[in-house]
DNA sequence: TCTGGGGTCCTAGGACCC
DNA sequence: TCTGGGGTCCTAGGACCC
């Protein structure tokens, strides 16, 4: 709509996790360190002073990386990898265990810092950010380098910014020049900067999307671009196909969002081991009971409510299967979110041994917020009754 | 010993209503 | 009895992101 050029950056702190632990541990600074792993210790005194960490090739059990240092992604491992591969591939490294208090209030500090140079921030998560510079004066390498000054001021950390003239881009450059980096992209940069990239640099494309495309023999997001539409629609959704194209000519006309309501509240755990439907029945009743306790503590602490519950039960195999179930009405308490749940367990078969359990309440509502859809009700039952 | 946990959005099919 | 759209709600699964 707006006829104004806009000016988005994209702020992502560098290896956030572990640069936060090399701030507790600067001796580890250089080394490869990998977070993760739901039993990693945490590193213990030595009676001489010196600290003892755990080394990545001694871990035992399940769980995936959470982040590794540049140092360790040399080696090959990376977020979302397997612990007991990534113990393979770089068995000397240093494990330590993730600290999610300690990044969040990390993360609530260069926020803060952020949003005092640059208001119109929409949080991506816990370690990124989109900021809409439009309305801003100075120039975009001048305020790249203000906000890492800021961000370096307030946390001891680095981060890369990115800035172009829509989300899209702007996280496509923020990730050009990591660590440490501020890369400006304009119009005029698309063919020369971006479209040499593969396609799976564009956030929404991501491994499935990827492989397609590479079959249909089209690796860069230039050769995207290239590829008429009719293509790409034997291949995918319209939808998607026009979005491809969309995003392969950078076009992008998402808003920077400063506000977002919660859709829905969740909480899972995966077993240290596979767990029998009746041999472990107990167990999993008190899991259960445990993980909508926690669903109920989440949506107090947010102030929702909501009435479609479902469970989410995943089998040794891997086979994921999910249930849900519409209330009448919103629910927040922790026993009727058991009920519903017991409800849609009800309805999963149970073959084989159980990995992983969880429960989530969708169709959120702000309880005693004025709603529309309710007052038209009263509105129609008042007719009914006149 | 492959494969965490918390999310969002999309698709496709069925029920039900007009 | 058969045939139609359009719209909404619900469900299940999957892709994707951080």
């Amino acid at each position: 709509m707006s006829r104004v050029p806009r000016r988005v950056a994209h702020l992502d702190m560098d290896a956030f996790y572990a640069s936060v632990e090399l701030l507790r541990y600067p001796e580890l600074k250089g080394l490869p360190v990998v977070i993760g792993g739901s039993n990693a210790a945490q590193p213990s005194l030595a009676p001489d002073g010196t600290r003892l960490y755990s080394r990545l090739g001694d871990y035992v059990g399940r769980g995936v990386v959470t982040t590794a240092t540049y140092e360790a992604r040399a080696l090959g491992v990376h977020s979302a990898m397997g612990m007991m591969k990534a113990a393979r591939l770089a068995p000397d490294a240093i494990l330590l265990p993730a600290d999610f208090t300690r990044y969040r209030e990390y993360s609530r500090l260069f926020k803060q810092a952020v949003v005092e140079i640059a208001p119109h921030m929409e949080d991506r998560g816990i370690d990124e950010i989109y900021l809409d510079l439009s309305t801003l004066a100075q120039d975009s390498l001048t305020l790249a380098q203000t906000l890492k000054q800021a961000v370096r001021e307030a946390t001891g950390l680095s981060c890369s910014i990115g800035i172009a003239p829509n989300k899209l881009l702007a996280k496509i450059a923020s990730d050009l020049d990591k660590p440490d980096g501020i890369t400006l992209i304009g119009e005029g940069d698309l063919e020369r900067r971006i479209w040499p990239l593969p396609v799976g640099r564009i956030n929404g494309i991501g491994p499935k999307a990827q492989q397609r495309l590479n079959a249909m023999g089209i690796q860069t997001i230039g050769e995207l671009a290239g590829t008429p539409l009719d293509r790409l629609i034997e291949q995918f959704s319209e939808r998607y196909a026009f979005w491809l194209r969309e995003a392969a000519h950078g076009r992008d006309d998402r808003p920077v969002v400063m506000e977002s309501s919660p859709k829905s509240v969740s909480r899972e755990t995966t077993f240290e081991r596979d767990l029998h439907v009746r041999r472990d029945r107990e167990t999993l009743a008190r899991v259960l009971d445990a993980l909508c306790q926690r669903v109920a503590g989440d949506m107090s602490r947010k102030g929702v409510a909501g009435r479609t519950i479902g469970v989410k039960v995943r089998f040794h195999d891997f086979r994921t299967v999910t249930r849900d179930v519409t209330l009448p009405n919103v629910v927040s308490d922790a026993a009727a979110i058991r009920r519903a749940a017991s409800v849609g367990l009800g309805r999963v078969p149970m073959e084989g041994r159980i990995r992983l359990l969880g429960v989530r309440v969708g169709g959120l509502e702000v309880p005693g917020e004025t709603n529309a859809q309710a007052q038209g009700a009263d509105a129609l039952q008042l007719d009914l009754f006149q």
